[in-house]
DNA sequence: GTGACTGATGTCAGCCACAGACATCACCTT
DNA sequence: AAGGTGATGTCTGTGGCTGACATCAGTCAC
């Protein structure tokens, strides 16, 4: 017989994104979702740092794709170039069988002032990261900073799209869309566009 | 003789910074920065949400003075035109007196996550203020978002840089340099500065 | 002028997020 | 067989935060 039934860590996050989802996060306690799972609160914070953390581990994997992707471009791409690189390899983590779920977990996260926070913060470090990657490449700043931002900007953007009820492109499809409308607005050359 | 001293709020919040400077956040707990001033815990969280926001209350006046700028642009400016007048706005918010007082403050700020999650939530705010006004303005998106981040980006590098040791330029002339990079970063035409 | 009203504060009691310390016990190593 | 390991449970405590109610100086109504 088997002391503890594992995988207890994704229960806990599957079990915590539908009690969200159904009676919000502020009304659902840590307590609650170790429960609902046979576990105990103490176990909960074991694995998660916070309440909202159980929301958002993993994410490394995301920002790692996304850093994977600088890294893919060749290395005399410009800048922008390189922040197009970083957005294939970002929108390539979000397959369309991920929409439903990316979806309900959004909802969830839009709702709570809380979530929001700890979702632009983990945004931040994504910002720091990629910034740090083309700082490596030989980008100054702020050009880096600037750079990488940008890129998290439009991937939000891009992301908030994808997520929309009846969008049915891929986020790889969108997300090109999106930055040629940043190059638009700060008024760079229009013809053919740069980053199909 | 009477009842209360007047300004508690203001009073609690140059404690609580002075305290949060000294101490630190964390080791810093509503009930002392209360007793610090003569009052009580309960009344700190009547003044204040939760104990971070003591450090953000009132930046309705900068997000005013941003979209003030917004607004004092001419009607037929481009979107970037306007980030340029916000920015001159937000900047003038911010005299050169102020410097060392921010410099503690975003000090205090950027040795804690917690406090680095509400400042990000407070910025996104300033996006979807900007944001508005410039769909007000007949923007449409994603032009308007993009062109708010992108604004609410270059405010942020830039202040970063009024509050380093040893700059002297003011923030109203260090702005309009990383909102010239930006347009850099986007391969637009390198001519005379359109944004001086 | 007196009495009701208001608004900032205090008091009390309680929930919940989170953390330290220690125990437990299937499984693994040697 | 003996001891180590790692995920878990139990116990206990602190601090953030809230609701309900009391207080009382100043203000307004009459």
């Amino acid at each position: 017989m088997v002391r503890w039934e594992p995988g207890a860590r994704e229960r806990l996050q599957a079990a915590a994104l539908e009690l969200f989802a159904t009676r919000g996060f502020e009304q659902t306690t840590a307590a609650e979702i170790a429960q609902s799972v046979g576990l105990t609160e103490r176990t909960f914070f074991r694995h998660f740092s916070d309440k909202r953390e159980v929301l958002f581990y993993g994410q490394d994997q995301f920002l790692q794709a996304f850093a994977d992707g600088v890294d893919a471009a060749p290395p005399d791409a410009s800048p922008l170039e390189v922040i197009a690189s970083a957005l294939h390899g970002a929108a390539s983590f979000f397959p369309d069988e991920r929409r439903p779920y990316s979806r309900t977990r959004q909802a969830v996260i839009d709702q709570n002032p809380a979530l929001r926070e700890r979702e632009l913060h983990k945004l931040a470090g994504l910002v720091t990261t990629v910034a740090e990657a083309l700082r490596a490449r030989g980008i100054g700043e702020p050009a880096a900073t600037l750079a990488a931002e940008s890129g998290a900007t439009v991937f939000g953007i891009a992301f908030a799209q994808w997520i929309r009820e009846g969008e049915t492109r891929s986020l790889s499809d969108i997300a090109p869309d999106v930055l040629q409308e940043l190059l638009n607005l700060t008024g760079a050359a229009t013809g053919s566009r740069k980053f199909p």
